[in-house]
DNA sequence: GCCGTTTTCGGCCCGACTGTTTTCAGTCG
C-alpha cells in the first residue's frame, strides 16, 4: 500500500512509523524495538524542521535528531523513496489493515487481536461483531461474556463516530486548500464555512466558499489538489472531492460577490439556526436563501453582500458563528443583548503544560520561551504526579524541589515571564489526591485530574470527584469528563452536583484545548456557567507547538457563550497573583 | 532499534485494574 508521494510531511513519516509499531506489537516483536519506533514517530512529529528536507540535504544527517539512529534513518530514506518500507509491507501481508482499526476498540489489545486473527481469521469489524454476538469469543482462553459485551459496546461507539473528523484536522485541510486555491488568478477570498466555522469539536465535512472573478477557475483547479483521492462531482458552481486517506468530503462553492454574505450565512449553519432565521424572515415578509434576502412584495434583494447586512435587515445583531445553534441566540440578537465572547487576544497565560520532568518533550525553559514569544504574561508548569508511573510523575520530594526551583527562577526574572509552580495531580479511585496536602500546599496551582478507573458507575464517580474537591489546595478540575473525541465517551457522573460543589469551594473548571479532548464541551460549559462556575482555558501542552492549540479551547469557550470575565486566565498577572493568593 | 559506553553489548520509566483465573496475562495510561 504505497502512500501518495506528494511531499511527505513529518506527520506522515510519524504515522507510518507509528502504524508499523502497532503491527509489530500484534506480531509480538521485541518490545524495546517497538518502543524505538514509537519514540521515533513522536520525535519526528514534533520536530521543528521538515524531515523530508533534511533527508534531501547531503550536508545534513538525519541521525542528528535524537531517537533516530542508523536503523530508523534507513527506514526514513526508504519511506521517502517509496512511500513505505519493506518490513511494514511484510507485516501488512500478514495482518490486514483492519488490525489497526481493531486496536481502537477498547478491551482489544495486540495479543488478543493476534489471537483473533489466528483462531477465527476475522478481518472485518462486522465479523468481529458477529463473533461477539454468537458468543464465540469465550471459546478462547481468558475471554468471557464481559469482554464480549465490552467489545460490542465499543464497536457501537466506533460506528457512531466513523465518518467524523477532529476540528484540528479540518483546520489543517482547510488551511492547505485555502493556500492552494488562493493562488489561482482572480480569486479574492477562500473562506471555510459549516461546522468548522462554528468551531464544532468534530466535523462531518468541510465547506469552502470561493469568491472573485477566478472562482470558477478555482473549482477546476481544486481537483488537482495533491491530497484529493476521489472527485465526487464537478460543476460551474460546486466541486465535491474526497481528501486524504480517511476520505474527508470537501465541498467547494463559487459565490457571486452580491450574495457572499447570504451564502456565508447559509453555509455556516447550523441547520437549526438557519431554519429559525428563515422563519423570522418569512414573518417579516422576506424570503432568505443562499442567494440573498428578498422582499416578498417585489422580489427585490434587500441584503446579501455581507452577513451583517442580512442579520441587520432582519432586526438582528450579527451573531458569532460559534453561537449559531438555535439555543436562544436569535432572541438575544433581536434585543441586542448578545454576550461579548472571549477572544484569543484576551488570554494572558496558559496554566496547564508538561515538561521533560514527566512526559513533556521540552524543558521548562523551552516552554517558557515559547509562551513568552506568544505574548503571555505567565504560565503554570503542571507536570504529572506519581500515580502516572509511566511518565515518571512527581512525588512529594520532587514537588518540593520543583517549587523551590520556580521560586528562584521568578526571583531572578531571567525568563521574562512569570512561572506558577503547579501540578496535575491524579485524583485516585477513592477521591483522595495522589500527593500529600503539605506537598500540594507548596505549589501555586494544583490541577486535579482523573486518568484511570474511568469505568466506574456514576454514583461512585460523583463521590470520587466530590471528595477530591474537598482538598483545600485544589484550584482547577482538569479535563472534567475525561472524554477523548472519536475515541472515548465522557465518564458518567452527576455534573450538577460536582459543579455546585466546585463553585462553593472556589475550584474552577478546565476547558482543555487539546483537539482530542476539548473538555468541557460547550453544552456543559453553558450549564456550569449558569451555576456560577469559573473557567481556565488551557492547552495541556506536551510540546511548545501545542501552545497554539489554545485557539481550539477559545472556540469551545465561545461555543459555551463565555465572556472574558468567566475565564480566569484573562486576568493580568497582578490580579492572577491575587486570585491564586501567591505571595 | 537507540543509546552510551565500563567501546561493542546490555539496558531500556512501571503500577493498577480487569476478568479471568485459582496465580496471572493482557490492557491501559
Amino acid at each position: 500500500m504505497a502512500e501518495s508521494l506528494a511531499a511527505l510531511e513529518n506527520r506522515d513519516f510519524a504515522r507510518i512509523l507509528g502504524e508499523t509499531a502497532d503491527l509489530m506489537e500484534i506480531a509480538g516483536e521485541d518490545s524495546f524495538r517497538i518502543r524505538s519506533y514509537r519514540n521515533g514517530a513522536s520525535v519526528i512529529e514534533g520536530y521543528p524542521e521538515r524531515v523530508e528536507s533534511i533527508l534531501g540535504d547531503a550536508s545534513r544527517k538525519i541521525t542528528e535528531i535524537p531517537g533516530i539512529g542508523k536503523g530508523l534513518a534507513a527506514v526514513l530514506l526508504e519511506i521517502r523513496a517509496t512511500g513505505t518500507f519493506d518490513q511494514r509491507e511484510k507485516l501488512l501481508e500478514k495482518y490486514p489493515p483492519t488490525a489497526l482499526e481493531f486496536l481502537k476498540i477498547q478491551g482489544l489489545g495486540p495479543k488478543t487481536i493476534a489471537l483473533l486473527f489466528e483462531h477465527f481469521r476475522v478481518t472485518t469489524m462486522d465479523g468481529l461483531e458477529r463473533l461477539c454476538r454468537d458468543q464465540k469469543l469465550r471459546e478462547l482462553p481468558r475471554m468471557g461474556a464481559k469482554l464480549e459485551e465490552k467489545i460490542l459496546r465499543s464497536i457501537e461507539q466506533y460506528k457512531q463516530r466513523s465518518g467524523r473528523f477532529l476540528l484540528s484536522y479540518g483546520y489543517r485541510v482547510a488551511a492547505e486548500l485555502t493556500d492552494f486555491l488562493g493562488n489561482v488568478d482572480g480569486v479574492t477570498s477562500v473562506t471555510p464555512a459549516g461546522s468548522l466555522r462554528r468551531g464544532k469539536e468534530t466535523i462531518g465535512d468541510l465547506d469552502l466558499l470561493v469568491t472573485g472573478p477566478g472562482a470558477s477557475a478555482a473549482l477546476t483547479r481544486a481537483v488537482e489538489f495533491p491530497a484529493v483521492t476521489e472527485v465526487l462531482g464537478q460543476g460551474p458552481n460546486k466541486t465535491s472531492v474526497r481528501v486524504g486517506r480517511e476520505g474527508l468530503q470537501v465541498d467547494i462553492r463559487a459565490l457571486a460577490d452580491e450574495s457572499r454574505g447570504s451564502a456565508m450565512q447559509y453555509f455556516t449553519g447550523s441547520k437549526e439556526h438557519n431554519v429559525a432565521v428563515r422563519v423570522r424572515a418569512v414573518r417579516m415578509g422576506f424570503k432568505l436563501s443562499e442567494y440573498g434576502l428578498f422582499r416578498n412584495e417585489d422580489d427585490v434583494r434587500v441584503a446579501g453582500e455581507t452577513e451583517e447586512g442580512v442579520y441587520q435587515a432582519l432586526g438582528l445583531a450579527w451573531i458569532p458563528p460559534e453561537m449559531r445553534e438555535n439555543c436562544g441566540e436569535i432572541e438575544l440578537a433581536s434585543e441586542n443583548r448578545l454576550p461579548q465572547l472571549v477572544r484569543m487576544e484576551d488570554i494572558r497565560g496558559d496554566l496547564h503544560m508538561h515538561t521533560t520532568a514527566t512526559d513533556g518533550r521540552a524543558t521548562l525553559e523551552e516552554m517558557a520561551e515559547a509562551a513568552r514569544a506568544r505574548g503571555y504574561e505567565y504560565i503554570a508548569i503542571t507536570d504529572h504526579s506519581k500515580a502516572i508511573a509511566m511518565a515518571f510523575g512527581l512525588d512529594e520530594k520532587r514537588v518540593e524541589e520543583f517549587a523551590a526551583r520556580v521560586r528562584e527562577i521568578n526571583a531572578s526574572g531571567h525568563l521574562g515571564i512569570h512561572i506558577f509552580s503547579g501540578i496535575e495531580c491524579d485524583i485516585m479511585k477513592d477521591g483522595t489526591m495522589d500527593l500529600a496536602w503539605d506537598a500540594l500546599a507548596q505549589l501555586d496551582f494544583v490541577i486535579g485530574s482523573v486518568h484511570n478507573n474511568m469505568t466506574m458507575e456514576a454514583p461512585a464517580m460523583t463521590g470520587r470527584l466530590l471528595r477530591a474537591l474537598e482538598c483545600p489546595h485544589l484550584r482547577l478540575l482538569g479535563h472534567p469528563t475525561g472524554r477523548l473525541l472519536l475515541h472515548r465517551d465522557p465518564f458518567p457522573f452527576d455534573f450538577d452536583r460536582v459543579v455546585t460543589a466546585a463553585v462553593q469551594r472556589g475550584v474552577a473548571l478546565e476547558i482543555n484545548s487539546s483537539p482530542e479532548r476539548l473538555d468541557l464541551s460547550a453544552p456543559l460549559i453553558r450549564a456550569a456557567k449558569a451555576k456560577g462556575a469559573r473557567f481556565y482555558v488551557d492547552t495541556d501542552a506536551h510540546h511548545p507547538q501545542h501552545l497554539a492549540n489554545l485557539h481550539y479551547g477559545v472556540l469551545t469557550a465561545r461555543r459555551g457563550w463565555l465572556e472574558p470575565g468567566d475565564v480566569l486566565n484573562t486576568l493580568p498577572l497582578a490580579e492572577q497573583l491575587r486570585q491564586l493568593q501567591v505571595t
